[in-house]
DNA sequence: GCGACAG
DNA sequence: ATCTTGTCGC
């Protein structure tokens, strides 16, 4: 497992963060497909904290696409970057994300994050950021639908409905499970929405959540308990 | 001004 | 995110 230190010239307050959002989401790709689901490689990517201990470990799991199967895993521990604000969650995780990654043996193909990419306040959320940052195709599958709006879609698994800023389609609400609340899917970096969506379905074969999150949040968790138990004294 | 708000 | 037991259900 890896350590990472705060980068130099990381944003310390919100109007800094923002102003880097600003500058950086110029940089997001949005016109390319992406790589077609069900091949190569997937990689979910996730972290816990200790707030307390001033702990954060994040997890990258690297899937085969096709079948769903454990390719490569890494782990990083690192310093709290930045407190939780909605909407710039990304300085609070990328640089241990960024350094799990690193520490893969394999490319990582697509990278499905824990949260959003284009939907958010300024279109630039996690999964953007980390796009632009790795250049890597990047996706959001969030868990709740933050500030924005969305018709329930129909009962059956597969369907979706638009996620709303507004009028504007910023996401999509998608159903992975048959009368389970649907997941919250947006575009981050060179990957169309449609494909996300594809992804996502081809990630969820049996929970609501993809087995990209599944697998790095169980990872990072127990990453997280060994690096504090390291530190308990005795 | 107040409330809501990814993880 | 995290704090947390049992419990209802497939």
């Amino acid at each position: 497992m890896r350590t990472v230190s705060i980068p130099a010239g990381w944003p310390a307050t919100e109007e800094q963060a923002r102003a880097v959002q600003d500058e950086l989401r110029t940089e997001v790709v949005l016109d390319e497909p992406g790589p077609p689901p069900g091949t190569g490689h997937v990689t979910g990517v996730d972290v816990a904290y200790d707030d307390e201990r001033d702990v954060v470990a994040a997890a990258a799991v690297v899937l085969d696409a096709a079948t769903l199967e454990v390719v490569a895993e890494a782990t990083a521990i690192g310093r709290i970057s930045f407190p939780y604000v909605p909407g710039l969650l990304a300085f609070r995780e990328i640089p241990t994300v960024m350094a799990a990654l690193d520490a893969l043996p394999c490319p990582p193909g697509l990278v499905v994050c824990d949260g959003y990419g284009l939907a958010h306040p300024r279109r630039f959320g996690l999964a953007s950021h980390l796009g632009v940052l790795t250049g890597l195709p990047t996706i959001g599958v969030a868990k709740n639908p933050f500030t924005f709006t969305y018709d329930d879609p129909h009962t059956p698994r597969g369907s979706a409905s638009p996620l709303l800023a507004g009028t504007e389609e910023v996401g999509r609400a998608l159903r992975t499970r048959e009368s389970v609340k649907p997941v919250f899917v947006s575009v981050g970096h060179r990957v169309t929405l449609d494909n996300a969506c594809a992804h996502t379905l081809a990630l969820t074969p049996q929970y609501r959540l993809p087995e990209t999150t599944r697998r790095s949040d169980s990872l990072c968790r127990t990453a997280l308990k060994e690096a504090t138990e390291a530190l308990r004294p005795r």
